[in-house]
DNA sequence: TCATAAGCGAGACGGTACGTCAGGTCTTCCA
DNA sequence: TGGAAGACCTGACGTACCGTCTCGCTTATGA
């Protein structure tokens, strides 16, 4: 068969734990040494790998320090604490927690910053964090509206505009909080934060509104 | 007298001139390569300038960068468009073009990676950039509460606080906007924040609320 | 029996034409690029081979290089132009034209420069070359004898001594001139060579000098 | 005046001890490694001095070894014993000595070998090496005139030519029975080669043959 | 006839050195 | 004494070959 033609091709066939060790290793250095001072060689010499190795499959530091962050992220969950503005906060502070640690702060930003002057860089961000973490938008909106937080779902195109928005919001920020400002993102701040976000969620719709403000109040 | 003689000391002075030329210079760099590839000497060069004279004044990259970009983000106003939504809707434009700008986005972003792993280098973001900026947010504020937009100033502890939060939401969104999700912060974008934000701001406070939500539902 | 069971073992049997083709690439490749721009990598692609298929008969670019020049000396031939001097010319001519083909040029002198730290290379290149192309001087001698220009035979030993040193005389001349001097060794060279050479070797014998003498003073 | 402004540029001058540093370095580390393990970096690391240095001055590892070697050939002394025939055996056994030490065998070798392809390597052998060991020649011949040896001088042109044949055949046969054949250019040898350069070039010229074969005869 | 065994192509692998580049320091001369 | 010029040491870069290895496949012999 082709297929099989294709995919059982001569010669010796890539080393399937080396990625893993790298991305590990790439982490590791990233705690250590932080975006600047991480080298290449370095990260080949921990994951006991040659260099060659490492380039044969990605392009450069960026990429790689790409996958290497955006496997951090996947370990987000939404939590089912009943209601909208507990599940927010929950994975407000474990993004918080994500953004704490030394190989997410210093890698993601880097290499934001690099994506400012390479397209391809962009888009595997854009592929590999941005849309994947989406997904936490859209689930926490569908649980709302099934628990009749949130009114029902608005016209796809708006739809989706509003999980971008939203999640330009939530991300935005705590990155901003974190990093930028950096000053913890605390239960305090979180709270905060979600009450106003909730509540321009809830009015921005035309019915679904006064309930949730009035359970906001007591907050 | 000792302060002449610590002013005007001994042999030839500082040229005066030389710092803007050097902040200038490192600006076009970060246009024309990047944050990646600007180097101090191709900056010294293009100041005129010899390597020296640059690491005389500052203590490297990084530092000299925050410098460079702490000026563009000065050019900043708050516009008098009437309301607090336009006013918001205007500065967030004016920083949505700041950060569209080559020399903004890369240098940025690129310093603020460095910084989560430099003491002094995020203290002095802080000072240069963030709590230069937050002008704006109490500038606004004070010019909504004189329309009677927002509710009179809570306690002081309990208003900076709030100050940070909202710094940190418009701040936060517009970064995330154009350097994250790489999506331009429109108009459209820029009136949906806007209203989240405002609605959420309004119905925080226990009395502002109503005539906000009312004004904001006829948009 | 032993050796057939040695010489006809079981598997494949290692492929006849490879090993030509290999040798005829190598020269190839030292015309094209030189000795160190010659790659073992490159030499295998040309051939149509695997690079285990070169490393499995020659245990590296040095003896590669011997076998592939030592096939060149071998083209060598003793003319007879009815005169030892005539002969000795001519055969110092063909010399100088193989010197004169980058093939030779660049691969004998690499492979003697790597053979100062390599016996076994030593070895080598004393046997497919040196000694093998040392039949030219003795059959030109036993040729001169024979026709009456040259003393009958001293003792072996003698002989022998005698031999190596023309060889290095001969030899080692041509290869200075072309190679370390870098002059072309054209006739006009060749033929105030050989008849220093030639009148040193008649006196050099205790009888057969004077008419030999006579002869080259007419040249 | 301009020669002083050439001469004294401005910026830091180059360090005069480096030179001489590296190209005792390189001598000791072809001595230990041979020409093909000898790396750039290792030079730079035995010289206590860095990459970047060396390569400022020398183009590669090619022209760096020419320079180091052709040191080697200039403590080359005619001695004077007496009788040319004693002074050319007295050079041929320095020349044998020195190509009996390792940092020039290999280090010679390669040098040719690599010069076969390279123009400017050529010329710059010629220059350094060859044409400055051709002194030896020259001086030899005049003494040896001065004391009746050798018939007077002939014409320029046949003059320049005989001293380049005579260099070509006294450096071919050594270079080729030390490093090719690989045998000791021991007294026994350098005897047998004496006699019959001598003997050839005695006889080459008209007048000067006869009282030096008889000398000759008696050896 | 079919298992056994070696050769073969392809190509990934751990290494080593390459030659270049930028960082930051230093040494010189000039203003 | 400040500044321009430029040489210096350091260390990482990304590339090229090295010689070895692991594959799946081919081609012989011999039980």
């Amino acid at each position: 068969m082709q297929s099989r033609t294709r995919s059982t091709r001569a010669g010796r066939p890539r080393s399937a734990t080396a990625d893993a060790a790298i991305l590990a290793a790439t982490r590791a250095a990233l705690v250590e040494l932080g975006w600047s001072r991480l080298t290449l060689g370095d990260v080949a010499t921990r994951a006991g790998v040659a260099k060659t190795t490492l380039y044969r499959r990605w392009a450069g530091k960026n990429e790689l320090v790409v996958d290497a962050v955006a496997e951090l992220f996947d370990e987000l969950r939404l939590p089912d604490h009943g209601s909208l503005a507990a599940d927010i906060e929950g994975v407000v502070l474990q993004f918080a927690a994500i953004l704490d640690r030394p190989e997410a702060r210093s890698g993601l930003m880097a290499v934001v910053a690099e994506s400012t002057r390479d397209e391809a860089l962009r888009e595997r961000i854009r592929t590999s964090i941005v849309d994947r973490q989406k997904r936490l938008v859209l689930e926490g909106r569908a649980r709302a509206r099934s628990r009749g937080e949130l009114p029902p779902e608005p016209a796809p195109e708006e739809a989706a505009r509003t999980a971008d928005l939203i999640f330009d919001m939530v991300a935005g920020a705590v990155v901003h909080r974190t990093l930028i400002s950096a000053e913890p993102a605390d239960e305090q701040w979180v709270r905060g934060f979600t009450r106003i976000l909730l509540t321009g969620l809830a009015a921005h719709s035309p019915s679904g509104g006064p309930s949730l403000l009035e359970e906001l109040g007591g907050i």
